[in-house]
DNA sequence: ACATTAAGTGATT
DNA sequence: AATCACTTAATGT
């Protein structure tokens, strides 16, 4: 990808955030970089030096205990940046979560040296990672609130919810079992729950397919 | 036609 | 809500 369509891409998303020098700083000192539908792009304990923006797609967040046991937290959209990043100057911690790409996606990673520099010079960039900061806490909150108080079948419908808002689509391409690992719970319990979401006229049910009705 | 994988269901805890 | 045990349906070779 050259720097008029990368400069075009940024400006999409960015614009309405980024002054037109910081757009510039980004362009000259990030990376392009594209990620294929279910690529892992950082697991946990693994390094990550880089402050990735989300041009394009969606990347789903999730933990996992030591038993392997996982859950999924929340998706990043375009536009987000994932903060757990921001965490340490140097991005020398390990990372706590995964991150797969849910779909394609186009990501432009930033150095972290900059996140500092960039606080102090623009404005923009400092409003930019506060905000971030902001949305990535409700979003937690929000998280803890559907595992705290939601039962099951609520919490998978708002997965499903969840899905078509990022996604844009309400046919979604999922197996009960992927659904049952991403809450984990049992297929059989999301096979059960599914079917009844299906029979209140929320749902329809294909194989390897499901469609969001009420959304 | 057969094997594999996804989904549906009753019964039990 | 989880698990077992089994059935049925869809899809690939």
């Amino acid at each position: 990808m050259n720097k008029e369509e990368l400069s075009e891409k940024l400006n999409d998303f960015f614009q309405v955030i980024f002054e037109k020098e910081l757009i510039d700083e980004i362009l000259e000192v990030g990376t392009y970089k594209m990620v294929k539908e279910n690529e892992l792009l950082i697991d946990i304990d693994e390094k990550f030096d880089k402050i990735p923006l989300l041009l394009t797609g969606a990347i789903k967040i999730s933990r996992e205990d030591k038993n392997g046991d996982e859950i999924v937290l929340y998706f990043l959209e375009r536009g987000d940046t994932c903060t757990v990043s921001f965490g340490n100057g140097l991005g020398l911690t390990k990372s706590k979560i995964r991150g797969v790409a849910e779909k394609d996606s186009e990501l432009i990673l930033l150095p972290i040296s900059k996140l500092d520099e960039w606080m102090v010079k623009y404005e923009s960039w400092r409003t930019f990672v506060i905000d971030s900061y902001n949305i990535r806490i409700n979003e937690m909150f929000e998280a803890i609130d559907t595992l705290a108080f939601m039962n099951m079948e609520d919490r998978i419908f708002k997965y499903l919810r969840d899905k078509v808002k990022i996604l844009r689509d309400p046919m979604l391409s999922t197996t009960h079992q992927e659904i049952a690992t991403d809450l984990h719970t049992s297929r059989v319990v999301v096979s059960r729950l599914l079917k009844h979401l299906e029979n209140e006229g929320k749902i329809r049910l294909y194989r390897n397919r499901i469609e969001v009705l009420d959304y």
